[in-house]
DNA sequence: CACAATTAGATTGCGCGCAATATAAATTAT
DNA sequence: ATAATTTATATTGCGCGCAATCTAATTGTG
């Protein structure tokens, strides 16, 4: 007889991929936190800011479609950004529905004092390059499937 | 000379674990949305009640060790638990700092209709038990070399 | 053209997640 | 034994994350 495993014990918290991913998270945000805190950015804006730096003039939407989130949170997000100086919100005149969110110098300097985040986390999250790359595309490949029973 | 490779771009988002993470934590928050609905739980709730159903008559601080969460979060995630029936919130006599959670007998019945969840998730990561696994063994690991720099 | 349907964004409400602080009980030091 | 320190939980405040709803602009249809 086959010595149990993982799978005959669903219900037990250290067996659920959600909570290892749940949890990770978590301890990214943490270690996130010190960082960003030199540069008046929570995670979230910081992703936001990511997005920004690779294209500007970008309306809301788009911003929400790269990061999975919907309006409801970047909304208020992205009024904090403003206040902050670092983004002008503005009314497309093409469509008037439209917001085009754009840097100001600001938050284009910001980028800068971003770039010595990654490498403070590689050095935190104690592997290669390439471990982490493979582990990353693992992850998103996951992710993309979890999204893809949602759209059906 | 090389290809340039992701490496090399290390503000681009698609290039951030992070990202994939907290992107991957939100999918799978969607894909237990509608099972744990059924339940009456949200996730966070649902995780303490994976680990009040492997032991009961637990203090907070135990509950917050496992799930890596502090009194500001577990407090009134519990009070809600509590005026949903599912468990019961009593000071320790031993040490009266400690509050000690226990299951209600809804809470030991809802264990029964929780069953189903984790095939569901299976099924919506279309991978198999022994891929998931190796990707939680991996991820936990990360998840723990974080937490160790936090520790510092 | 009028009118229905869709789309982009804003708003409200609720439940985390966490920092900061408070309180009361237990432990340790003196 | 008293005082100082530590520990367990509670409270407050802020920023997400998302469902539900709203408004205004655009597109599609007869």
């Amino acid at each position: 007889m086959a010595r149990k495993s993982a799978a005959d014990f669903p219900l037990r918290l250290d067996n659920q991929i959600c909570f290892a991913v749940y949890s990770t998270a978590h301890a990214f945000n943490r270690v996130y936190k010190p960082l960003l805190d030199k540069l008046g950015l929570t995670y979230p804006q910081y992703l936001v800011m990511l997005v920004l730096w690779e294209r500007d003039d970008v309306p809301v939407k788009e911003i929400g479609e790269r990061l999975l989130l919907d309006s409801g949170t970047l909304t208020p997000l992205l009024k904090r950004l403003e206040a902050a100086e670092l983004i002008k919100r503005t009314r497309s005149t093409e469509d008037e529905r439209q917001v085009l969110i754009a840097l100001t110098a600001k938050g284009e300097a910001l980028r800068e004092k971003a770039r010595a985040v990654p490498q403070s986390i590689l050095a935190a999250s104690a592997c290669s390059v390439g471990e982490l790359v493979a582990m990353k595309n693992e992850i998103v490949a996951l992710r993309n499937r979890l999204n893809a029973v949602l759209g059906e």
